[in-house]
DNA sequence: TTGAAAGCGTTACCAA
DNA sequence: TTGGTAACGCTTTCAA
């Protein structure tokens, strides 16, 4: 009593009793839970200390009453369960639980069901700090993001599912205005991670060193001590203006993405593909950005320009959608006067309202390859190419058409 | 040698030896780092050990040689620097380096600064994981958040620099389409955080009873076992809609934001700031949605009716530029013609192309709220009121002017 | 004020 | 195959 007093104020990390959803709350105990005087140390609690040896009282040590009271019956309302509680359960000892838990060989199939009914029952849930304290590996990976809108966070969505595939787990830190990418490295750095991730924003030359493997997606790095996971620009502006001049444009602009380093990229890919075309005097690009209002202003400066092109290839879905909204607005028919490519095939080009044809990146396709590269460098094997180039694809849907004016 | 020969096939964890950035490679080793081999168990390394208690060879324990070969000179290269470490360095016990490191009472000034100067020398950074491992308290805050754009990722900012304030850390989870809310806690929920924040995306019962503190931001909730932390939508349309009554415009509209929690209060709150200023008659809601395309749209719709509104009170920052942005292809002078509101005072409102009057909600003090809520929460301090209610502010730049048309 | 030692929940080693 | 036990890097207790 004397000594928990003031440690246990009030439940906290050594109460945690979750809802269900959690399922680490064993079904046999969970009603015991709400109501539940935190009994740690108190006088009923220790009538149930029957099994404990005969210590004598205040010897000098700190005794642990709440180990010695964790038969099953006797666990401390809400406290987590353990892997020693699975494996008293079970009837085995805690290094057979972890290798049960871990799917390592060596545990009979006797021993095996054993402990997974045991930890179903008590619906146990490993605790990744202990484990990957425990082991040289930490088995968690980094993963530096920014604001970067919805195809990041389908990135995210990508690289949970692909680590969680590989026994990994994903720590996130944001890198914000005020919170910089340092800063961002170095509280990921506190959980020893193995690998890392980077989303963005996109920097010239990430922070890192070759000392642990490092991903970088999306943007091209000069630094070669980093993987690189992108969907080729130029693949992907080639696929788009082919389209458009097999079905017959000429006069293709392009509503560009700006400054950053993808917008170059795929500026470039733009002019060299009209290049290829014979169509290096048709070039038009149109100073744009990234969302949808730049690309709304973008559109109002092809508007107000002498000659309207056939076609236009959006930087992206958003500016696309913006672009084809304001044409409508103009009663300029999408793709009737205009053909409008898109990229990124996001849920705006899927969006029946604007059914847009699109280049295709598949950002779990990314994600998974990212992943398989940290895992792979991780176990220490070795990779040639830094870089890994997924080809696109092109989404054809209703917004490109034959173009309405004849070539000249 | 026989021991580490599978352990170390890669650097990995074990060899973490990151740049300068990272701050916890001791800047008198560094040089030792790139080229160094693993002198693990080396036979050098047994020369150190004077201090290593008289043990007999091969008597059947796993001996730490590693551990024995932890003084300055002979750390395992890229090997983390540990609280031992610093201790040693600084002449002490680890206890004494733990409480310096923590800024608890008890060491002398003396004690402290030898112990500062070491960890400063070693570059040391405390391991979480051990950390919290260690004490009831993790102090680690688990933070859900979706697709929320701007205004979460300024959220986040805020909880950030908050969490540190406070001595806690934050570990994020992304809750995706694919990831639902339950699996993005149950992943927290393997690192024991003391306490909880929802960004998003708004749900209407948090997964989550009242074990832990929890608070949810941006939305309100009926579950009153959980804070909520949100700027009152009352107050904010209330104050947009008076200043622009102020002005003398009576035909105001809300572009509103479609479905979502928030998009209703908004409504609601629009409907009956109206009301209040006897100007029921004259609610005019268009249904759009949260992005600059659904505002696009929805001030599309708005052109299309009849009768133009004098002034418009968009759902978000995004919406509100969108329609200017339209306004302005339209030829329709904003705001001479039609005056616009925004909300959020983002980074959009503050451009000085749009240079939007908005309702402005601090994220850093709604961080700030939340995370001193849970911190309260989380050393047993009562709190009635489970909702704090910020009160917004309307930044009024030049969106807004007198109406052009007279009031009829 | 300081230090020794026990523990946190795992993994990984060893010998049986 | 199994179980005992030493780590992992820290916090916390308790005695000096």
């Amino acid at each position: 009593m004397r000594h928990y007093s003031t440690s246990l104020p009030n439940p906290r990390q050594a109460c945690l009793c979750l809802r269900p959803v959690f399922g680490f709350e064993p079904p046999e105990v969970r009603e015991r839970c709400p109501g539940d005087v935190d009994g740690v140390g108190s006088a009923s609690s220790m009538s149930t200390g029957s099994r404990r040896p005969p210590v004598a009282a205040g010897d000098g040590k700190r005794i642990r009453d709440d180990a010695l009271m964790l038969h099953d019956r006797d666990r401390a309302p809400g406290r987590r369960v353990t892997l020693e509680d699975v494996a008293r359960r079970a009837g085995v000892s805690r290094a057979m639980a972890s290798l049960v838990i871990r799917e390592e060989p060596g545990p009979t199939s006797m021993t095996r069901s054993r402990v997974l009914a045991a930890a179903r029952a008590l619906g146990y849930r490993p605790d990744r700090r202990a484990r990957s304290l425990a082991s040289p590996t930490s088995r968690l990976i980094g993963v530096t993001f920014g604001g970067g809108g919805r195809f990041h966070f389908d990135l995210l969505e990508g690289l949970y599912a692909a680590a969680a595939d590989h026994g990994y787990d994903l720590i996130l830190s944001a890198v914000t205005p005020e919170r910089g990418e340092q800063q961002a490295l170095e509280s990921l750095a506190d959980f020893r991670f193995d690998g890392l991730v980077m989303l963005g924003p996109p920097v010239a030359e990430p922070g890192m060193a070759g000392s642990i493997p490092v991903a970088v997606m999306g943007w091209s790095v000069k630094d070669d001590s980093v993987d690189v996971v992108r969907t080729s620009d130029e693949h992907g502006m080639s696929l788009a203006v082919d389209h458009l001049v097999q079905l017959g444009h000429r006069r293709i602009a392009h509503l560009d993405g700006g400054s950053g380093l993808v917008a170059v990229a795929r500026r470039e890919a733009y002019v060299e593909a009209m290049g290829e075309h014979g169509l290096g005097d048709d070039v038009l690009i149109v100073s744009g950005g990234e969302d949808s209002l730049a690309g709304l202003r973008a559109a109002g400066k092809l508007l107000a320009s002498a000659h309207l092109p056939t076609a236009v290839v959006a930087f992206n879905d958003d500016t696309a959608a913006a672009a084809v909204s304001l044409f409508a607005q103009e009663g300029i028919d999408v793709p009737g006067r205009i053909s409008v490519i898109g990229w990124d095939d996001s849920h705006l080009a899927q969006n029946p309202d604007f059914d847009l044809t699109s280049v295709a990146q598949r950002p779990h396709e990314m994600a998974r390859a990212a992943i398989e590269r940290i895992v792979a460098r991780c176990d220490g094997v070795e990779i040639e190419e830094r870089e890994v180039v997924l080809e696109p694809t092109l989404v054809i849907r209703s917004s490109t058409a034959q173009p309405f004016v004849a070539i000249p």
